[in-house]
DNA sequence: GCGATTCACTAAACCGGTCTAGCGACTGGG
DNA sequence: CCCAGTCGCTAGACCGGTTTAGTGAATCGC
């Protein structure tokens, strides 16, 4: 016999299909006898449940759906994503929950493979990345009624509850940190704009900066490519006076405005100080290594599925979840500004 | 009404059950008039078909599994994976085939995943990786009888159809590259050495090493960890005589050891050259750029997606499938040995 | 012109579970 | 002692598709 059902083990055991349902799925209308005996018997001849039967009657699908709209190919090149995606597989195998995932070109295709998903009872739930400013995707998220957890935060995100780390704190923590070393003349690479958080920073770094009286900061959007992140810095340094700090909004644009600098003979940290907002192995095996954000991408992704898990597990119970805001790990790639040719022993 | 099923289109363009399903895949049964009409009830009902529901008659599940026995953080640090798995995607979801993820701990595990998979019905075929030197996996894979497709060979893996580069070749053009450079002294920072890959890199570099009469070829396993990679960087430049080139089989290993070698004082590449085994952003946003063996991860991702869905649709047609051997990319990492301190003109 | 074949379609079984209605036996309260 | 309620279990509908057997009508061959 292939793959023994329920009803072989039913006839196995002498009771009904229902019997074994009850017994298997743990839930009262069968005596203790009758259901040691008939787990005895499902062990025996090993079944296991035929997850699409599953699926019909209603119940769990047992997977839940990332839908990532980026070019397929830039996935590659951001530690923040494949933490991310580490931390979410550790929180849903624990609870034997697979996690679906797709990449697509656009907002567009990637609505589409929500609703697609949703109809076909492919998953239990979503999670959504990448939090726009005006986001579509929202609206239908809340219409296909599926449990949904949102990353990113705490900016408009309808009804679905949020997982999410002060950024603007995380923000401000970085240019107080500078400007106690002395930096009037902070720069910031920024994300893509449309993002959420990118604005969200911007605005914290522009706030701090009044607030403490340095020159005006000035960000500079991106599309957190290494390309664009080099040519961006390239741009600042050539500037007249230069910015004595520049902030990078991923770690990837950080090594890339490092090797600007060392390109364009800029010491750093001797006159330039470099602080990456993302923190990841990359900022360590790099020379100078980069003073970063240390925010546990990892642990982030595991309490993001804990949250959708229990999302699914009570709709009602869903709420914004705020984790620990980031904290600044110093390394070698700040120092107080205009120090010149840093000596060995500094 | 919240999903037409075919029940409610047959209603609609008055037939039966049988006959809708008939139309919508495309198979004979019914008139071309009719199944015009029945495409377009079904369009205008918005019908989308419900994966449990077609699963359960035995049809496919639409999804392939992949499944990963590494610690899970050690996931984000392979730019290699992360390329993959884009590539991966795009031939996937070109034919609307989602990936079900998963990584687990050990390949116990991993084995209990694929035997849970495809009990349930969950994937109609799996693809494997990270191929080991007598490997367990194989035989389970090939008793559960679903189509797979092995990354990695020419090695043994036995009915199972394969796709792979030929690493040998790789790293023969390496050696050939840097003796025609002029060193002698060669190391080799190695992967696991449980993995096939390695050893097939390790024989390759020392018959090579022979061949041209070049001093023995050291040979250091790692686990790719950077931690490992500049450990290991640290051991071999401390010896005497220490070595002109190590070759790294990760780009995160040769970023590593490129910190390393500045932190020592040994210039790179005017004492020391250093080559990739892997090319992504990062052997280029680092300095000097890294020379480095260019694969096209994203492209090897699709034609594996593409040769697991050839042997989904004809298990017979399933065969071997030998992808381009890299090429060597030259970048500033490499040059003839002993050239002391590099001026910024040569 | 008549049997054989083809065609378009229907009715119903089927996949492997879940879930509800109902039934007989036992228990408890008054 | 009788009726109501609970317990343990069974029979069978049901989920939404696919697939097969069968049916009536049209077409074909000779």
């Amino acid at each position: 016999m292939s793959r023994p059902t329920i009803a072989d083990i039913a006839q196995r055991a002498g009771v009904s299909k229902g019997a074994v349902s009850f017994a298997l799925n743990g839930r009262p209308g069968v005596s203790d006898r009758t259901r040691e005996r008939i787990l005895r018997v499902a062990e025996e001849m090993n079944w296991r449940p035929h997850s699409a039967a599953r699926a019909l009657g209603g119940a769990r699908a047992g997977a839940v759906g990332l839908v990532l709209a980026r070019p397929a190919r830039t996935l590659g090149v951001e530690p923040f994503f494949a933490q991310l995606l580490s931390g979410l597989q550790a929180g849903l195998s624990a609870h034997a929950v697979a996690l679906q995932l797709m990449v697509v070109e656009d907002t567009a295709a990637e609505v589409e493979v929500y609703r697609r998903w949703a109809s076909e009872h492919r998953v239990d739930g979503f999670i959504l990345v990448d939090l726009q400013m005006r986001d579509p995707r929202i609206a239908v998220l809340e219409e296909l009624d599926l449990p949904t957890v949102v990353l990113g935060g705490p900016g408009r995100h309808g009804r679905l509850p949020a997982v999410w780390a002060d950024d603007r704190e995380a923000m401000l923590s970085i240019v107080d940190y500078l400007a106690a070393l002395g930096h009037r003349r902070i720069a910031h690479l920024a994300g893509l704009p449309a993002f959420q958080h990118t604005q969200r920073r911007i605005r914290a770094l522009r706030d701090a900066s009044r607030r403490l009286g340095l020159d005006e900061a000035v960000s500079v959007p991106t599309d957190f490519s290494d390309a664009e992140g080099a040519a961006a810095t390239r741009a600042l340094l050539a500037r007249s006076p230069r910015p004595t700090a520049i902030v990078y909004d991923s770690d990837v644009m950080a090594v890339a405005g490092l090797g600007v600098a060392a390109e364009m003979g800029v010491p750093v940290p001797g006159e330039l100080s470099v602080v990456s907002f993302d923190d990841s192995v990359l900022t360590r095996i790099v020379h100078p290594a980069l003073t970063a954000l240390s925010r546990d991408t990892f642990a982030l992704g595991e309490q993001v599925a804990g949250a959708l898990l229990g999302a699914i597990a009570d709709p009602s119970t869903a709420q914004d979840l705020r984790t620990a805001t980031p904290r600044l790990t110093v390394r070698e790639s700040t120092a107080p500004p205009g120090l010149g040719r840093p000596t060995k022993s500094v």
